[in-house]
RNA sequence: GGGGAAUUGGCUGAGAGGCUUAAAGCGGCAGUUUGCUAAACUGUUGAAGGGGCAACCCUUCCGCAGGUUCGAAUCCUGUGUUCCCCGCCA
């Protein structure tokens, strides 16, 4: 959510940097509502001021053991014009709360400005791509072949995009998540295991709702959502805290499944691994000083550089442009990992800086000093990373002539294998 | 699934329709005293919104949302969360 009283002072420029979102903001209705509930406002409390002397009087009449019949009639006319006033101001706020909540964030000064995910700026590419010298197999053909993944099986008992690890296939997946959330730990991370269901108000708070509703798997019998991101639980574990400023920055690791609808996207990408309903994933999250956020932006993007780089696979950094950035970002690099069967990039992390937009609607504060005014916290988050598309370039890159998967050095600790044949 | 209890500021916790403008303590801040620190003592210290050039003024907030009343932290209804008991269960 953005400050409103910023958007009263900065009301064109505002408007400017939400049409770089592609966001069509009624930004001049949502003011005029804004003025009106303002002028009203002052009206009522006018109102209360008088009731609040007049009950006063009233109760101190009673103590005297005076008659106050005629004051409280008069009270009673006040209350009832207060109740209009204020039925009318509640209607209105009802309506600029709908238009704050489905109002994204603003891009960061330092965003590309682009349309779509066409403009998004590579920032660089590392590592090796291969050179086969024989015919490569997609991780569909490898993984059947070895029998580590049963894709038909899985849709039998849960339907399409769900995927079901065999034998070496989930040792590797579990050796994976293993080394990265060891990673973060040795960075000083703070493991955490959340829940994977979540209330609708938190889904509010990291503002998956209420843009992203039908993505998202809801269990209507108990108004709970399937978490499409660890962000969520994670994230929401300081929902309405005063953080101490002493403990920032805050950082937290854990392991969640996903699990996202992935609704409308059906005949892009369904094949094997690379779009799927359920998937793993390490999460980062990150509370800090706004004075900060920048600078561990950047962190949270070398820690998902150095795994890759650990593990050994090839990958490049997007910068992604105004129009691509996700409803809540203020800026956002993604990363994608090479995959040669593919012979494209998959997306495999994203991280992101919210500033104080989630921050805002979870009512997370922090106090600079120890008399200064609460000031909203900021929140960060990166994929450190989902093993779904990452297993994909894993499983493609290590294949060896003979069809056998080569296990990479760092994770064989954790699989106690070094090679699946 | 059934029954009961709780929910108050950064934290603990009083408070049962009007002398509450939410007690008290802890913590924070400032000062006094003291070789330094600590302790003790004194003072000060909630949040959000609106208005004013300003000192300041007004309103709202006791989990959340409604309701009753001239007036609600307090009464009623719904609901979130937490805890306890019974049942079921890994």
């Amino acid at each position: 959510m953005l400050d409103i009283r910023y958007i009263r002072e900065n009301p064109d420029e505002v408007k400017t940097r939400l049409e770089t979102k592609n966001s069509v903001i009624d930004i001049d209705k949502l003011l005029q509502l804004d003025i009106d509930k303002r002028k009203l406002l002052g009206e009522t409390e006018e109102l209360k001021a008088e009731r609040n002397k007049a009950t006063q009087m009233i109760a101190q009449l009673k103590r005297e053991k005076q008659d106050a019949t005629e004051s409280i009639t008069k009270t009673r006319e006040i209350g009832d014009k207060i109740a209009v006033l204020d039925g009318r101001i509640r209607e209105l706020d009802v309506d600029i709360r709908e238009i704050m909540m489905s109002m994204p964030n603003l891009p960061h000064k330092s965003v590309p400005v682009g349309k779509s995910e066409k403009d998004n700026v590579t920032v660089k590419e590392v590592g090796e791509k291969r050179d086969f010298n024989f015919k490569v197999l997609d991780h569909i053909e490898l993984t059947e072949k070895h029998g580590i993944m049963d894709f038909k099986r899985a849709s039998r008992m849960s339907g399409a995009g769900f995927p079901l690890y065999l034998g070496k296939g989930a040792q590797l997946e579990r050796a994976l998540i293993n080394f990265m959330l060891e990673f973060h730990i040795k960075n000083g991370y703070t493991e955490v295991i959340p829940p994977i269901v979540a209330l609708p108000i938190a889904m509010e708070g990291t503002s998956q709702l209420p843009k992203l509703k039908d993505d998202m798997y809801h269990a209507t019998r108990d108004d709970l959502y399937l978490v499409p991101t660890g962000e969520v639980t994670i994230t929401n574990i300081h929902r309405e805290e005063m953080l101490n400023v002493a403990d920032l920055p805050i950082n937290y690791t854990g392991y969640t499944p996903c699990f996202r609808r992935e609704a409308g996207s059906y005949g892009k990408e369904t094949k094997g691994l690379l779009r799927v309903h359920q998937f793993n994933k390490v999460e980062m999250v990150k509370f800090t000083k706004p004075e900060t956020s920048y600078a561990e932006l950047e962190e949270l993007l070398k820690r998902v550089e150095d795994i890759l780089s650990e593990l050994k696979i090839p990958y490049r950094v997007l910068e992604l442009c105004t129009g691509d950035l996700s409803f809540g970002a203020a800026k956002c690099y993604d990363i994608e990992t090479w995959s040669p069967a593919e012979d494209k990039y998959l997306e495999a992390s994203s991280c992101s800086n919210f500033e104080d937009f989630q921050a805002r609607r979870m009512n997370i504060r922090y106090r600079p000093e120890p008399k200064a005014k609460p000031e909203f916290i900021h929140t960060l988050n990166g994929s450190g990373l989902a093993t779904s598309r990452l297993m994909v370039s894993l499983l493609e890159h290590y294949q060896n002539e003979d069809g056998s998967i080569t296990v990479p050095e760092v994770l064989r600790k954790y699989t106690g294998f070094d090679v699946i044949k």
